[in-house]
DNA sequence: CATGAATGAGAATTCATTCAT
DNA sequence: AATGAATGAATTCTCATTCAT
């Protein structure tokens, strides 16, 4: 099966990705098997280790390509607007990736939660530049005096992905009970915006 | 009075529990390692199977005594005053617990965060109490109209424990650098309550 | 099996020592194999591994053990007497040595003649002792006019050596047809010292 | 006009056979790597097994060839002279191919000290007309009285080569520090003619 | 009870070999 | 004829668990 094109490995490639992405989100990465995501991909588990040297670099490449996926949350926030619409926006950008990438999403967020010292760097270089477009809406928004400037915006930016979060693990963790992606948006926003109190 | 009991001396059991926490925290339920355990409790690896079946069966009863220990978080809730000094009293009162044992609180988030099947149950019985303190007050709160009545007080304590429990994540995973403990409580409140947009 | 007795491990590893130097003396580092090792000495193939942290460790033990075994054949070495009957002697104790543990001495004679990097330096450790003996006898018998000065004393013990070696190979090649180890001490002597020139 | 012949254009195979011999010489049968082997002779892995139809297959096509060409070594020896001068110049020739075929010759004497069974035959076969020439170039010594007869002529012949053997692994082994190529062949008959003891 | 040696199922990884292109 | 992707048997090593002492 040799001079397969290149477009044909890039296909192997990626079934082996979103393989290991499913099984890392689920078991882990100690617990996931190497075997069974080749398996699962639908090769042999040796073809595995023609793409990926270690079951470590398979971890950190489904965690390079999640991130490389997940620009788009970012980078599809819109100019214009109130705070609100913005950041409203910009969740809603962030939902139609995770609903569209749900392995490799899991597998960031679990990884984010974790903070171990090994992936730690990478996780950083993903969340940054999510962090960055909050807190520029944030300083908008102070500045427009939509937004308290009693706390700094890393620590409010923090918050708001945070929360997000928060919303997807409880997505994930209910099954779709409560929340569904759908309503994740506006939940988001009107918790990080208005609080619970009465106004 | 408590501190006596407290400064007795651990049994066999406790201490290989405190162990199992500490282990379990830092490499979770695969990683960590049976012989290793034992070590640092002070014992050799075939004592720890006098005490626990099985690896799995000593993760659920640390599981199960960070729980217990837990009780104390909104036992300790008092009841009269306004919602916000019932959340923060509440908050602080979790705090403590988790500063004496890091450890275990640190078991229970990562369980909490990673919803598997086999602790789901487990967890969820060790949330439900202190979710249903939670509500209380926030149902107190919305007959004072100081709570908001346009969101289902269950879905809005699992937003106050969620935020609460990022804050713990975040202070492990930024090793202390923000927030610290002791900040937590105000931190949580504020952020549940009040939103971050300009009144 | 606990609390066994410092003797019943020492026999314990005697035994994984003595199959795995059977083992490799004839496969080789590379083709034998640690289970066959193991089960060879009656084990399980786990227990291995809990003497040895690895197969190169355990070759490297097994060569060292070689070594610690074969010091007897030089301190064997007699004193007086002329060089032909010292070699003789020093030949005669080498031969009891491997007619004794004929694995360990197979293993160092083929690494001895595989030079590889890893392991020269403790066939150097091994040889070197043994080589100062010989170069011991040739000096005295140099000054005895025994032995003729043309060639430094350091070549003429490195044939003295080979020649011993190749008669083992010799041996082991053909599977004792010839020579026998008996007949090896008075060989390899009147090889190095007489030649096959009639005088 | 040898000359013209090897220098024309190698053919596939015997550059598969080359590289082989390169790589089974430094690393031995079981460790070297058929993939390296044909990359190392510019090919892709699948190439060698439209020549060789297995790894054993080639490691016995390179011994072969390693006998094949060691021909030379002893069909130069000359008919006339004394013993020292035949047998000198019978390991001159030697050592010509030697210098020329190292792989393929350093494969052959580690396979001759290793005495495997499945080598076994192919080395015979490829010693014997070497050691048959040195028998004849020994017997007709006898004859003229050079050699020594209380000795088999089977025997002496074995030492000679084996003396020899040994020097190129002495070569080999430390890297040309001692002995250099050019001064074997009469080290090693001044060796198995002369031995060591003054006469 | 505590111990820790023995166990062996299980996991990651290697690599000679096959075969579709 | 050359290629190199796919394969899967084989191998090393780990570690939870057992149990004799």
């Amino acid at each position: 099966m040799a001079r397969i094109t290149a477009s044909a490995k890039a296909t192997v490639r990626e079934r082996l990705l979103a393989a290991a992405a499913r099984h890392f989100a689920r078991d882990g990465l100690k617990s996931a098997s190497v075997d069974a995501i080749s398996l699962d991909a639908g090769f042999a588990k040796g073809t595995l280790y023609n793409y990926f040297p270690s079951k470590e670099h398979l971890f950190a490449e489904v965690l390079t390509e999640g991130c490389r996926r997940a620009i788009q949350r970012y980078s599809a926030a819109q100019q214009g607007g109130s705070v609100r619409e913005r950041l409203t926006a910009l969740a809603a950008a962030d939902v139609t990736v995770v609903r569209e990438d749900e392995g490799f999403q899991q597998v960031l967020v679990r990884e984010a939660l974790a903070f171990r010292e090994e992936t730690y760097p990478l996780i950083v270089e993903h969340l940054s530049p999510f962090l960055r477009t909050v807190e520029e809406i944030l300083a908008d928004g102070v500045r427009t005096k939509e937004i308290r400037h009693d706390r700094p915006d890393q620590e409010l930016a923090l918050m708001f992905m945070g929360i997000l979060t928060l919303l997807y693990v409880q997505y994930w963790g209910s099954r779709g009970q409560w929340p569904d992606l759908d309503s994740i948006p506006e939940l988001v926003v009107t918790t990080f915006l208005d609080g619970a109190a009465v106004r």
